[in-house]
DNA sequence: GTCAATTCACATGAAAGAGACCACGGTCTAGTG
DNA sequence: CTAGACCGTGGTCTCTTTCATGTGAATTGACGA
């Protein structure tokens, strides 16, 4: 036993190693130039400078799918325009501040809700806010007061916007706007970052128009240029010459397939690097791009899966189980009663129908099912669910979420 | 045969509740001088 | 006299329930050709 670690150490010490510097490779990473995406961030710079001159510029609205670049090039712009303005208020010897913020709204416990993003931008600015038990308007004088002490501009970036209105409403895009008309010294302006273009449509007109003053639009990434963006990215990354051929290649494919999504390809080629460095590889082969594949998708459903609550497990299990039973679609009503019977077996209270509903939903936005609303006619409307998880990976959630259940 | 009404089996919305967490301010208690 | 313990009130947050309303096409049934 002991020997056999002990071989495994040395062989691993032995092994040379692939990485270079696995950090580039890395989501938050941010290089010193984003590869084609020149025009949109000279479009930004255009919109937001007047800041530079102590001016409020526009609200900004930018879309475009996942892993388009839309996150990173906000990152980057932030990142010089504060370097610019401090350096240009120093320089001509300036009496106002331009401070960026980015905030991820998805983030839970973050900012995801009203209360915790402006309570979140009040630590920005050094005010302790407790987590929760002040009244929502109350963090809203604070942060009043925390930013109007001074001549600043204030550039807030809200990434996944879409998630907090689709949850919270729109009203805090209308307050945190009509925030400035109170502001004595301070201004706010606000960057949404969001891929889903359609949710606009619910919103407020007004506020859809004061988010929207203007509106960027990232495309999707072709094949040519994600290769481009891989291949910059490995020769930082990787020791030369352990990647074989087409590895790149076969990765820029994989996501290209999927609307060019860029930060899938870099994590297709960050975890086929470590999974051949776990194998003690010294060549990244295409066989560990496949594996990679496999087990992102792997990680991802046993994350979700690990992360919900109870009642998500067992409607889960409920979907397996009668998925098993059953070839082709499973509807709503069968999955019900199926999900009842196993609530009795579990000692579990069972939900009504109604959260049962919403919980295939959400179920579905994460990608684990696939489920269609169709219309049978004179048999109703209902949800046709069918599993979107390959089957080796279900028969190992099956078996977890057993033994969570009993 | 045609066309509108009906009907099913849920979907979807809105509102509100339960229970957990927490801050704040007031009151009570015990320790201190 | 003062610090800390202990309430009660009022706030947020998540998960849920309750009640109400919406929905799209197969089916039905009246109607006219």
């Amino acid at each position: 036993m002991k020997d056999e670690i002990d071989e495994f150490f040395e062989t691993y010490l032995d092994s040379k190693p692939i990485f270079k510097n696995k950090q580039y490779l890395q989501a938050n990473y941010i290089p010193n130039s984003i590869l084609h995406r020149e025009n949109e961030i000279k479009q930004m710079a255009k919109i937001l400078a007047p800041a530079l001159k102590g001016d409020k510029p526009s609200n900004l609205f930018i879309y475009g799918k996942t892993g388009t670049g839309k996150t990173l090039s906000a990152m980057y712009f932030a990142k010089k325009l504060t370097e610019t303005a401090n350096k240009n208020k120093e320089m001509r010897n300036l009496d106002f501040n331009v401070k960026v913020i980015y905030l991820n709204c998805k983030l839970k416990r973050i900012a995801d809700t009203e209360y915790r993003l402006v309570a979140q931008l009040a630590r920005e600015f050094g005010k302790d806010i407790p987590a929760t038990g002040l009244p929502t308007d109350e963090v809203y004088k604070i942060f009043n007061q925390a930013i109007d002490c001074e001549k600043q501009i204030i550039i807030l970036i809200l990434d996944e916007i879409d998630q907090l209105i689709k949850k919270t409403g729109d009203e805090i895009i209308y307050s945190l706007t009509r925030m400035n008309s109170d502001l004595k010294k301070a201004q706010i302006s606000i960057i949404g970052i969001s891929n889903d273009l359609m949710f606009t449509d619910h919103m407020d007109p007004r506020v859809k128009s004061s988010l929207s003053e203007e509106e960027l639009m990232f495309p999707p990434y072709n094949a040519v240029q994600i290769q481009q963006i891989l291949r910059n990215r490995a020769d930082l990354a990787f020791v030369e010459n352990v990647i074989e051929n087409g590895v790149i290649e076969k990765c820029s494919a994989l996501a290209a397939r999927e609307h060019g999504d860029a930060r899938r390809a870099l994590e297709l080629l960050r975890v086929a690097g470590e999974l051949s460095e776990r194998e003690n590889s010294d060549k990244l082969t295409i066989k560990y791009v496949d594996e990679a594949e496999n087990k992102i998708e792997r990680d991802r459903v046993f994350d979700i899966v690990g992360t919900q609550p109870k009642q998500f497990q067992a409607v889960l299990f409920s979907i397996l189980v009668s998925s098993k039973n059953k070839k082709g679609y499973i509807l709503t009503g069968e999955i019900y009663s199926c999900y009842k019977e196993i609530c009795n077996n579990a000692g579990l209270r069972p939900l009504t129908q109604r959260r049962v509903s919403d919980i295939l939903a959400e179920l579905d936005m994460l990608g684990i099912i696939n489920a269609k609303i169709t219309s049978k006619g004179r048999y109703g409307r209902t949800r046709e669910i069918s599993l979107a998880i390959p089957s080796n990976t279900t028969k190992k959630v099956m078996k977890t979420l057993k033994e969570k259940l009993e």
